[in-house]
RNA sequence: GGGCGCGUAGCUCAGCGGGAGAGCACUGCCUUCACACGGCAGGGGUCGCUGGUUCAAUCCCAGCCGCGCCCA
């Protein structure tokens, strides 16, 4: 206690010293004691990104979990790190390399005069370039949010020893044939010429059209089989046409041809439940190659697959593969076709191809249609199902012990609901694409041989030596040029990031981790993935506890977004409220099940609560409050003091509960109503007139006890509020508690930290009824608030009066009493309270309106009616009597004698009034 | 179409079988020696609708109405 406190917190200066501090003397780091570990994780974020809401939220609530286990006195680990997002760090760099002019050279001839081409190795130092500067600056907002994580072992996909995790787990999942290549459609990204996941496929409701094509059937003049479709520039890889095999209006022609119009092939007419006999005619084209059904259609009726388009989804047929099945007829010109189509982009084609189609009378009808188109996350481009070589791994071999392990329970969801989630998609689960189409990634460990014969090993040695051994001599290898999915690597986190393959301690120590924290929405990226890896890796779960938390939203339930301009930047939030307002706004907000739609205001709300805090703690130092080393709170005399650190005990059981039970705004509830509406609001109050009372036992003991009491109130909200419990732990710590004195290493109060005296507990809320019936009275009848007024308290048992004596000087001052006398006498045209079985008498014929004090006896008495009426309704139920438990019966009984007690009284009282 | 969830005070949300709660907002009074980012007091709700189970339903069940999200 150097300098007295300022009267307002100031976060900004205090916030960047403690965090150095705590980050320099190694607070954060693991392995600092023996005793059992908890572990966390972090979701990587992505090396691009930058802190959003749903950042903030994320990292409040797994650093809220670290630091109540560290003072647990747990061995904290809070693994660090970001992944390397491949397509999304590609976007970066090739973007910044597009600004001078430099283009990937993969593959494409140079257009601008100026352009120049940069190779994959140049490429992939630009990135690493890139990623010193400008990458994981989401680290150092994490960091301003409080985030205690252990630096030191911070880690990035891309670093070697998780690449050699990648490279191990793609050679061992291959071996067993979990991981094989295969000729397939997969979602291409036109724009960025790569395969992507489902799970980076957007789908949107648009507005489309559904187009009614005439095709011809062969040998059958003038009879047509209709088909629609929402893709008309597709029909140039038309195969077939497929009919439900029970539609009788087409039982005739399964087996003969239709004409494809333009293109003139033949098109067999098969019969297929896929069709929907209600859908328009019933028939349906068939374009293997360009979509995931036909595809499905196509393989069972044995249909070719013409692929239409290029990389960029160009219009390419300028190949033998489009002639297939063609003869130049009335109906159409394969060469025809190929001068007017090729090269025109998808879109364009479809106009085209609607118009021409028109134009030969082809064309039934145009029917609006809202229907789903899917696009690219990242490139905001329709994807087109394209047919491909990429590499698979055997999801749903993987995902058996996954799901068995949720079943079990060797895996919690919490709220459970969320494993019906991850169940729908593990037993629901595709093969899952992992090759992409870019330079910047883990390179995927294959190479092929002169006759495409493929080695799979962890190294180029290794597999020069496997091509050896099968050709018999050296041969030239060429390695695969994909990458894999960012989140092949992120699947290992939990375990390659403790050293895996490696033996090392840390693999030993803190695996399985102990939760993993994130939102619903990547409940299938990772913790689907991290599941099936960890399971077939470790043999273990990665997580005991998958804890899911809300969306952040905008004030108005609307979903945050740049393009709506609603984002909340959390940074803003820190600067204008501090760092400690916003942890503690979205914990209180983070409620099971619901999302938290957020607002500065109440941000704003809880800069008030850490202010609050921070006065109380002002109000100690001037009083010179402090816990004296080694305090026992056990042993404190003064019934006030009972009271408070019986308070204490019970918030500390609550909010531990509550925290064990993943109820955060319950945690948060717990302690902000203790610290502002019993701390503050009374005994700081009732600790008033003792400390500036003549007692000085009473006094030192009443210093000692709000000490204390403040430093539990530090401890408990120091994982909510690290920063200013921290600073003002600087000033109201024990320093003798642990080495460095600092609260980020204090020990969490338990729950029986202090005795609970219940009777203390009666006792005060007795004194708290009272002060706040006589504050009520005064207001309603407008006694001046300065005023003090005599008050004589009939008819109170000796409990009652001893009461009054212990707390008289708390009483007087806080209702603002001028004395109380205890007397049977009360003078004429008093106001008069019930309290239990005691009235309180406040002499104010003078001041008060008696008109107006009739009125509000008369108002109490009804109320007290409509109770004892509704009561009585209860009593009379046989029902009731029989069958509702004892307790509950006996609790009514009593209601009702109180009620009917108050109600005597008062009538006592206003009958008094009368005759006054 | 399948799945999940939500409708409680003006707003945001707890509660989830036996006396309707919090925060914010609002109204009145108070610049009282920790705090006006404050104190004291107060108004405000047929707990979406309709049935059912029960001695008892905001809470459990069914249906309906309205809203949201995920998957196809």
């Amino acid at each position: 206690m150097i300098t007295t406190l300022e009267k307002t917190y100031a976060p900004a200066e205090i916030e960047t010293r403690l965090y150095g501090r705590w980050e320099s003397s190694g607070a954060f780091a693991c392995g600092r004691t023996d005793n059992a570990t908890y572990t966390i994780v972090i979701p990587p974020p992505n090396v691009t990104g930058s802190l959003h809401m749903g950042h903030a939220l994320n990292n409040t609530l797994q650093d809220l979990l670290v630091r109540w286990r560290r003072m647990q006195g747990y061995d904290t680990l809070w693994q660090p790190g970001t992944d390397h997002a491949g397509i999304a760090t590609q976007m970066v760099v090739e973007r910044q390399l597009a600004e001078g002019n430099i283009r990937l050279d993969r593959g494409r001839a140079i257009e601008g005069a100026n352009e120049k081409l940069i190779g994959r190795e140049d490429f992939l130092e630009k990135v690493w370039e890139w990623k010193e500067e400008s990458g994981g600056t989401i680290i150092n907002q994490l960091k301003r949010l409080g985030a205690s994580c252990d630096w030191s072992r911070e880690r990035f996909t891309m670093d070697e020893g998780l690449s050699r995790a990648v490279l191990k787990v793609f050679v061992e999942l291959h071996s067993r044939d979990l991981i094989f290549k295969d000729k397939r459609l997969v979602n291409w990204d036109p724009k960025l010429h790569t395969a992507i996941s489902d799970l980076e496929v957007v789908q949107k409701e648009t507005d489309g059209h559904l187009w009614y094509f005439k095709y011809p059937i062969e040998g059958e003049a003038g009879r047509f089989i209709t088909v629609a479709t929402t893709r008309p520039e597709t029909m140039l890889g038309d195969t077939g046409v497929a009919v439900h095999p029970d539609d009788e209006r087409w039982t005739d022609v399964i087996g003969k041809n239709a004409i494809l119009p333009i293109v003139a092939r033949k098109l067999r007419i098969v019969a297929d439940s896929y069709a929907d006999p209600d859908q328009g005619s019933g028939a349906v084209k068939i374009t293997p190659a360009h979509d995931f059904n036909d595809f499905e259609v196509g393989k069972r009726r044995g249909l070719g697959m013409i692929n239409v388009f290029d990389a960029s989804a160009v219009v390419a047929i300028d190949n033998d593969e489009f002639r297939t099945d063609t003869e130049k007829s009335e109906w159409g010109d394969p060469d025809a076709a190929i001068s007017a189509y090729n090269g025109l982009d998808r879109f364009a084609a479809r106009e085209k191809i609607v118009a021409e189609m028109d134009e030969r009378g082809l064309l039934a009808e145009i029917e609006p249609h809202r229907h789903t188109i899917p696009f690219g996350d990242r490139s905001e481009v329709v994807i087109e199902p394209w047919l491909t070589d990429q590499w698979y791994v055997d999801a749903e071999t993987l995902a058996k012990p996954a799901i068995a392990a949720v079943e079990k329970g060797d895996t919690r969801f919490v709220p459970d609901n969320w494993s019906k989630t991850y169940f729908e998609w593990l037993r629901n689960i595709q093969p899952w694409c992992i090759s992409r189409q870019l330079w910047w990634g883990h390179q995927i460990p294959a190479w092929y041989g002169p006759d495409e014969e493929i080695f799979v090993a962890e190294s180029e040695a290794e597999a020069q030596a496997a091509a050896k051994a099968h050709y018999g001599k050296d041969v030239e290898l060429v390695r695969d040029p994909d990458v894999l999915d960012t989140w092949f690597s992120s699947a290992l986190w939990p375990f390659s990031t403790l050293g895996w393959p490696d033996e090392t301690p840390e693999v030993e120590r803190y695996y399985p981790t102990s939760v993993l924290v994130t939102g619903f929405d990547i409940i299938f990226f990772w913790v689907a993935r991290m599941m099936m890896m960890g399971l077939h890796f470790k043999d273990e779960v990665p997580f005991t506890d998958v804890y899911i938390h809300a969306l952040v939203r905008d004030e108005k339930g609307q979903k945050m977004s740049k393009s709506k301009g609603n984002v909340m930047d959390p940074l803003e939030l820190i600067d204008e409220f501090g760092a400690d307002a916003l942890r503690f706004t979205l914990t209180a907000m983070a409620a099971m099940g619901r999302d938290i739609k957020l607002s500065a205001s109440r941000v704003q709300g809880y800069r008030n609560f850490a202010t609050k805090l921070w006065n109380a703690a002002r109000f100690c130092q001037i009083n010179e409050c402090a816990a004296p080393s080694g305090f026992a709170p056990a042993g404190v005399e003064l019934t006030l003091n009972k009271w408070i650190v019986g308070g204490v005990a019970a918030t500390a059981a609550t909010v531990n509960q509550a925290l064990e039970e993943y109820k955060f705004d319950q945690a948060a509830g717990g302690i902000y109503q203790f610290t502002w509406h019993t701390f503050c609001d009374w005994y700081v109050e009732f600790a008033k007139p003792v400390l500036q009372g003549d007692d000085e036992a009473a006094k030192a003991e009443t210093r000692a006890v709000a000490g204390w009491s403040l430093q539990q109130i530090l401890k408990i909200l120091h994982p909510f509020m690290p920063f200013i419990t921290e600073e003002l732990w600087a000033s109201f710590g024990d320093g003798a508690e642990n080495g460095e004195g600092m609260l980020i290493h204090a020990s969490w109060p338990s729950d029986d930290v202090a005795p609970i005296d219940a009777a203390a507990k009666t006792e005060l809320d007795w004194v708290v009824r009272l002060i706040s019936e006589v504050r009520a009275v005064r207001n309603e009848v407008n006694v001046p608030g300065g005023a003090k007024i005599p008050a004589i308290l009939r008819d109170a048992n000796d409990d009652t009066v001893a009461r009054l004596a212990t707390h008289r000087d708390q009483i007087l001052q806080l209702a603002r009493l001028e004395d109380i006398a205890v007397d049977t006498e009360v003078p004429a045209g008093a106001v008069e309270l019930v309290l239990d079985e005691a009235m309180l008498a406040l002499p104010l014929a003078d001041v008060v309106d008696l008109e107006a004090e009739q009125a509000r006896l008369v108002k109490e008495i009804a109320k007290l009616d409509k109770d004892i009426a509704g009561i009585d309704k209860k009593l009379a139920n046989k029902g009731f009597l029989s069958k509702a438990p004892e307790e509950i019966v006996a609790e009514q009984h009593e209601r009702r004698a109180d009620a009917a007690d108050a109600k005597t009284k008062l009538e006592a009282a206003l009958k008094r009034l009368k005759a006054a």
